[in-house]
DNA sequence: GTCTGTCCGTGGTCTGACCAGTTTAGGCAG
DNA sequence: CTGCCTAAACTGGTCAGACCACGGACAGAC
């Protein structure tokens, strides 16, 4: 059947949100995919019935949006979408609160928490393998700041990819930025002491083994009491620098 | 054969995102605040030392990501971030995936889990009490779909705030929409059936109990025992539909 | 055959004008 | 003097046409 799409003047719709909204519905629908390649601005100001300044205005916006891929002398190119535009959406709604690092823990531990308790129902034995990978991975960069936090941050990432859902996936993803704001300083003041380090190392292989086993409880208190001991360890970091111990000068006391 | 020295010494930082960015920044660091009017398109372009039309294209994008709140004839002001951007990014990201909405609730269970836990120990006498008003409205609107679905979402909601964690509420807020578009129909399908219906009551109230406790093991438990039972549902609901059991031939199979 | 330079199509920008809502200030009537 | 009503001066919204800058493709020279 014919379906005429009419694009009754309802109260000022303003050109710019017309063109804007006609495309977010074709991306939304399917009608485009990504990789596809949009006419030239011209061609589509015609086709649109708009001038070019304001087509531009709609395909501009979609380009911050993260929908669009417009590259000089090419074209507009259709964009597979992506949880970087997330993040930031994520930033500005935040960006007005106190204590945001703290908060975006919470939410990362949600996460997490679901995460593993889908993964021990759904994953598949290359997930398994692929976070026993990291494991090793872990453990073998336990004297490097920055490969250990990088393997940390894997191994967590595959955690919550073998739970399957994407949903769940995409929201870690849009956090991440804000989590790495805290994480690496964090890491870079506690890696030196191997106490902590084993602990975190151990604090992981129980996370997957419990995951291995297909305990979902078991797997969630881990990947709780985890999260707890940095808890703990950021406490008293926090006590430690207000107690003006002036002993290790590295880090900043902002 | 005289060089001509061009100010613009970086790579292609491309005139409306350098303006975009540049507000984009503003905002972030508070310089801006919500509420505030911007100077008009003429004056912001001469200041900025750009063309309207480019001026108009970075302003446009940041209307669209709900930045600013551009009225005709009036000016352009701060618009305080929403949530309701997040959810439009969330529901892109997710488009093209299958299953999202099995997913999305995935994610809502993740943060209402670790909300709860969080209320537990940071909910006030308010909180509290004002979970306890939504509770009284969802035992009197048993029989009323409408307002019944109202006063479950108010529940939950009310949960997640008493959590105290604005990224938690944000994103709760972000995935609501698409929690909604199932949610509806889920609940016209079951509200009929007494014995569901006083269950769901139940389980609403020993959450609550939970929490008033200050219990976050028991209110977490509880909380999941009350999704298993929509799961359930819906699952019963899903085979009684393959079973093609035509008495209740108001849902489409599609 | 490869390299290179020119040409063409693309997005990027500018200018200047005009249209359309909104506010406001001034003038006119009471 | 007070009140309303109109018109001017804002504001954003749109348009047209022109030109620049970048990228790729083709054709010519080596």
């Amino acid at each position: 059947m014919l379906e005429i799409v009419r694009q009754d003047a309802e109260e000022t719709p303003s050109g710019a949100d017309r063109v804007f909204t006609f495309f977010r519905d074709r991306l939304l629908s399917g009608d485009l995919k990504a990789g596809d390649r949009l006419l030239g601005e011209r061609e589509l100001a015609l086709a649109l019935g708009v001038s070019r300044p304001v087509l531009r205005e709609a395909l501009r916006s979609l380009a911050m949006l993260g929908l669009l891929d417009i590259r000089h002398g090419r074209g507009a190119y259709v964009r597979s979408a992506d949880a970087s535009v997330l993040g930031q959406a994520l930033t500005l709604c935040l960006a007005p609160e106190p204590n945001i690092l703290d908060d975006v823990l919470q939410a990362r531990i949600a996460i997490e928490c679901q995460a593993i308790r889908l993964a021990c129902m759904r994953a598949g034995e290359r997930d398994l393998q692929t976070i026993a990978v990291l494991l090793d991975t872990l453990v073998d960069s336990l004297d490097d700041p920055e490969r250990g936090g990088s393997a940390d941050y894997d191994f967590h990432v595959a955690l919550v990819r073998a739970s399957g859902s994407q949903a769940l996936m995409k929201i870690y993803e849009a956090i991440s930025p804000l989590l790495m704001q805290s994480h690496v300083e964090r890491r870079r003041d506690t890696f030196r002491e191997p106490a902590i380090t084993s602990g975190l190392v151990e604090a992981h292989r129980q996370v997957f083994l419990a995951l291995a086993q297909r305990d979902p409880d078991e797997a969630e208190r881990r990947l709780r009491a985890h999260f707890a001991i940095g808890d703990d360890l950021r406490r008293k970091n926090l006590i430690s620098t207000y107690q003006a111990s002036t002993q290790q000068t590295r880090g900043k006391t902002s």
